[in-house]
DNA sequence: ACTTGTTTGAAATGTACGTTTGAATCACTG
DNA sequence: CAGTGATTCAAACGTACATTTCAAACAAGT
């Protein structure tokens, strides 16, 4: 009775876990049904496709995560005065933080997953949120807008997509970057401080003067 | 006479665009020789091994950058005071965009190439770039710890990665970006134009304070 | 013109992949 | 307990890939 759930949960315990580590194109179905003691058809079976497994593997976080980002959202929209937009940002944390009790390590596999959503399957990941969860990106983007309101729309739109190039690689790359910290300065860093050191980061980047005009040096022999 | 050395050109010409569009992982050598109009085993020949194409496609660009990168730097190590951090950001714009003498969308295509070799090929280029050029970042690293004292070499380690990521991940996505730019408000955005969005932002993330106490909002709720 | 070393060509090799198939097994119901 | 639908299993299929092979074509020196 519990056999086909169980086998369900294994794919997508085992398969999320090997996503993270070495991405979505580089994880073979075999690895996975291998690594989840199940039958190499079961995937399809189950799932139909390795990219409906993908998908599968995304949802289970981000239907957690998107509800209630997107509440968060609402209590912020609903204060009369704008946010200051390192307040915007936090509102991330605690939700992301949240998937530690769905899952052990589920933050980090997650912001994993992310970014080699990203990275990976070029363009898939983008369109597959914006299409589900549209009008919470939507509802973050106004907050941003209102917390910098020198910002154009246009500067706001490319500084947004800085910020996630920030986050996205940074979690791709964690366990490397990681590993360095901890090599380097002696420095053990879990996801959640790395979260943390990322929002004054983030905060400072996307709320940055629009036109720096020490962009060009004010060096007097430049041709 | 130039028929050697022409098949080893057009493959490497050829070899760099697909990489950029499509990721190093995601480009066949089938699709490169086919586009390339040689015989598929003449990338053995000439290179050896895939792996060893990404590499001389990539070399191609970073023995003229670095070397031309490291003498900037030098200019202002020479400097008796500090520089300003966006101004040592600013220093990759002229040597980048120089690239472009080199080879039609040189700087285009050399960066969207980083930005897969960081997110194709987890840590193999930046082992190569280490390996190859430490000593030139090292320079650069030197010069952001002067441009900013008040950062722990710790975190600067990992602003300099968040920067990083933004660089790396808009330019793999620079068309998708460019695109949905141009569709959302009607702004078409070159290479260029791009970096000098960046600088402003990289600066202020990089340089923005430590402890960054409005992080943590002032609920007391919070278990 | 013949030889020598380099480069190209067409074909084959072996491996890995996602997916499909059909029989065997299981869990449950009437 | 026979029957039925869902699940598992081993095996195979077809495709695509990087790489190798070896003969043919070529260039250059003597």
């Amino acid at each position: 009775m519990n056999s086909k759930i169980n086998t369900q949960q294994k794919i997508l315990d085992a398969a999320q876990n090997l996503f993270a580590e070495a991405g979505f194109n580089d994880t073979s179905l075999r690895q996975i049904t291998t690594k989840a003691e199940v039958n190499l058809a079961s995937v399809n079976y189950h799932f139909g496709s390795k990219k409906e497994l993908i998908q599968a593997v995304l949802q289970r976080y981000l239907q957690i995560l998107m509800p209630r980002l997107d509440q968060e959202f609402d209590v912020l929209l609903a204060k009369t005065k704008p946010n200051h937009l390192p307040d915007v940002l936090a509102v991330f944390v605690k939700p992301l933080l949240e998937l530690n009790n769905i899952q052990r390590k589920g933050t980090r596999t997650f912001l994993q997953l992310l970014g080699r959503g990203y990275t990976d399957v070029q363009g898939h990941l983008r369109w597959f949120i914006n299409h589900h969860y549209g009008r919470t990106l939507d509802k973050f983007v106004l907050l941003v807008q209102q917390s910098c309101p020198h910002l154009p729309q246009s500067e706001l739109f490319w500084r947004l997509h800085f910020a996630l190039g920030s986050i996205v690689f940074t979690m791709a790359s964690n366990d490397a970057l990681a590993e360095i910290a901890l090599a380097d300065f002696d420095e053990a860093v879990d996801i959640e401080g790395v979260i943390h050191r990322l929002i004054p980061y983030l905060s400072a980047g996307i709320a940055a003067p629009v036109f720096n005009q020490t962009t060009v040096t004010p060096t007097r022999t430049v041709a």
